[in-house]
DNA sequence: AGTCTCAAGACGTCTAGAGGAGTTCGTGCG
DNA sequence: CGCACGAACTCCTCTAGACGTCTTGAGACT
């Protein structure tokens, strides 16, 4: 593999220079997904520089999700982002079931084994942005439903739903159960008519917290997703706060030319 | 500002303790967005470790996109993603006009300037991924069209069309100016009858190349937008591979509830 | 053959420095 | 008053080590 040295003239710093070239071995196909790095003495010992600037150049590629590193083992190029294909999502399907049962007729199409779990469900008040979003008085709550989504174990998908307490109350959607067809099915039992959804996607890099929740290695990203569902007078129902591992994970959708 | 100690009896090591004390001072409000953060200085002195590694803890919120350390001037609390909605964008409107048109009318709407630069246009031999999307023979040529939307002067988006050389070749599609009402309706000229879109929504970390074109600080991903038009009879058209500038930019997507 | 031990090799964390480069701001000079 | 300069402060890059944990595989032992 063909790796360079450090050119003093150039301008950048000599952790950089390695940077690219490692990077640009990879490009090149000198190194392909599942290869292993020259190991960090060997980049030593090749460029003539300390361990703490061939770690940075690494470190490097890592934050770019480019490689990672396993303790004990070496680092290691990585499939390129979303190759594999986890799951699409049509929005009529998404919207005319919920929840796992959406995520289930993905499943049976797909051929992963699907599961939900983590389902907790409280009552209370409403951070800034969520009561914002609901358009709410300062005093009112919000119940709060939130679950995980699996793929053959996997954990693949995040979600948060808020609900304007006044909505909510009274109904199973403040049960852990919800009843057949999910939250969507109560409230047209209680009389809304759902008209219309927004999605704001989004992205941006998971804290510790959340990398742990979806099992994230370093360097990937999560996307965004915002949905707030309104009725037919315009009113807001409902906020989804959805983050999906993105790389394994890649919405689609499907929309009319005109 | 609240921080306290290393606990030499906690599992997790110095550095990743001193980040989530950062983390906390964040979440809690000690920090808000535009605050500066303590100098490495105040950092080593209050801790007592060396600088690398307060450096280290540090470098988690950067690349967590928390922070954004400025050269000379210190390390300041990042404003949360998404809070500038720089543009969204309609379905609808998105389809009818095309390119530079969608854009400024999304400019008048939310106040922007916008502009368009880097319009290259070349044809030739397609990656196995472009010619893998559009159903392309091996040998078959895709005329590539690339460019570059600014707001205010600020790069948002780029993006890099393909359509296959045959369905282009002797229109004004391998021009740089197309026309008014862009490629979507020279095609249209031609006879094709556009019928719907697909999209496929992803986020990835960028290159530095990427990274440079969008004028990205470290630690921020792209969403990834590949959307793909077919024709009334199933053939597909056009590949529009866009790259995001994500906490700047948000999708907003509005659709019928059934 | 199967199992255990241990050493080598890999990355993880940390120390205690050094000099460099960008920013800010006060001070003194014109 | 306006400007140049320099000190102080900030983050950036790098050195040359040290010890730790984890993985793997060779070799010894059962």
């Amino acid at each position: 593999m063909q790796l360079g040295v450090i050119d003093r003239a150039d301008d950048r710093p000599p952790y950089r220079q390695i940077a690219d070239h490692l990077r640009a071995a990879i490009d090149r196909g000198d190194l392909v997904a599942g290869d292993k790095l020259p190991s960090e003495a060997e980049l030593i010992e090749h460029y003539g520089v300390a361990r703490m600037t061939v770690r940075q150049a690494v470190q490097e590629l890592r934050n770019e999700g480019r490689v990672v590193a396993e303790h004990g083992r070496g680092t290691f190029v990585r499939q390129p982002v979303q190759v594999r294909r986890l799951a699409s999502e049509r929005f009529a399907r998404r919207h005319r079931e919920a929840g796992l049962a959406a995520f289930s007729v993905e499943a049976q199409k797909t051929g992963f084994t699907p599961n939900v779990d983590q389902l907790e469900v409280s009552t209370g008040p409403a951070t800034p942005e969520i009561r914002d979003r609901l358009r709410l008085g300062d005093d009112e709550e919000v119940v709060v439903r939130s679950r995980r989504y699996l793929a053959d174990g996997q954990p693949v998908e995040t979600a948060v739903s808020y609900l304007p307490a006044s909505v909510a109350a009274g109904s199973r959607i403040v049960e852990a159960d919800t009843g057949p067809g999910g939250i969507y099915a109560r409230l047209e039992d209680m009389g809304f008519e759902l008209d219309h959804f927004t999605e704001e996607i989004s992205a941006r890099m998971p804290s510790a917290e959340e990398r742990r929740r979806l099992q994230l290695t370093d360097g990937v990203p999560v996307v965004v997703l915002v949905r707030t569902a309104y009725d037919t007078t315009g009113r807001p129902l409902e906020v989804c706060d959805t983050l999906k591992a993105a790389p394994a994970y890649v919405l689609e959708y499907e929309v009319p030319a005109r």
